[in-house]
DNA sequence: ATATAGGTCTTGAATCATTCTAAACAATAA
DNA sequence: TTATTGTTTAGAATGATTCAAGACCTATAT
């Protein structure tokens, strides 16, 4: 489900299309991400970074993940299943399944779940589906 | 949307038949979010309880919406839009519509909200659906 | 090159929701 | 009445996240 991982390089003209100053906290985190990580929580992240960076503080963590949902480049769930944020990089339209055997969330196509509404007077800006279950 | 409110006495004995021990804090707490309260928090609750019952903890609180929950009484849920939790007294399969204008939270009528998948190899459990938008 | 200005990063404190702990307090059973 | 068990309480502890203040860069203009 993850694209091949990119280079810096690339990941540096994204967060200057997007209007992030690439810093190499932000190029390493942003790269951890993007194209490495499923649906990682901060922990996570600040694992990472411990272990593949020189220093980073938990506050640049979090500054950062904030900065890149910010510009549009990452989306923040706050699952019902669990209290800590997680962020991921879909950030098309799709919906989550929690595997309960094993924790895991994958991301579920539209194509695949779909809603209809017989709301009346009711402007819909956005539908979240969080489905609990279990995979064969 | 709210059904008349119980008695005392009616609350009492809902709390013996689900298996709860019948205090006059879990009796208080009790017909206050099945009787009176839309989608209360914990906080919520305490201040219902500081301005109508003579002396109550927070650990009550919680300890009480915790039984409450057990017993199978109450729906805790959490919300993405929330960082504390709220609790339902709808028990009944429903989902929830966010009025972004006001901030409040209404149920909705399954028959008005429908989700179907094309999903295989997945048995489902249980599917929370979270809709945003406004209401005219 | 140099200075300046404005972000950025770090540490550690602060905040908020929630749970835990230990002691005080019933209510009940023997 | 005493022993047992469950409940409530105040306050400490926890965990996620944000805030604050100073140190540190880095881009740009001189």
């Amino acid at each position: 489900m993850k694209q091949s991982c990119l280079a810096p390089s690339e990941i540096e003209s994204r967060l200057k299309a997007a209007g992030v100053q690439p810093t190499a906290q932000r190029i390493a985190i942003a790269r951890y991400v993007l194209c490495e990580a499923d649906h990682p929580t901060a922990e996570q992240v600040k694992s990472w970074a411990d272990a593949n960076f020189p220093k980073m503080s938990m506050a640049t963590v979090y500054n950062t993940l904030n900065a890149l949902v910010d510009a549009g480049l990452l989306k923040k769930h706050a699952f019902p299943h669990l209290n800590e944020a997680t962020y991921d990089d879909n950030i098309t339209e799709h919906y989550h399944l929690l595997d309960e055997k094993t924790g895991r969330v994958f991301d579920l196509d539209p194509a695949d779940v779909k809603v209809t509404t017989k709301l009346k007077g009711v402007r819909i800006k956005e539908v979240d589906v969080f489905i609990r279950g279990s995979r064969a």
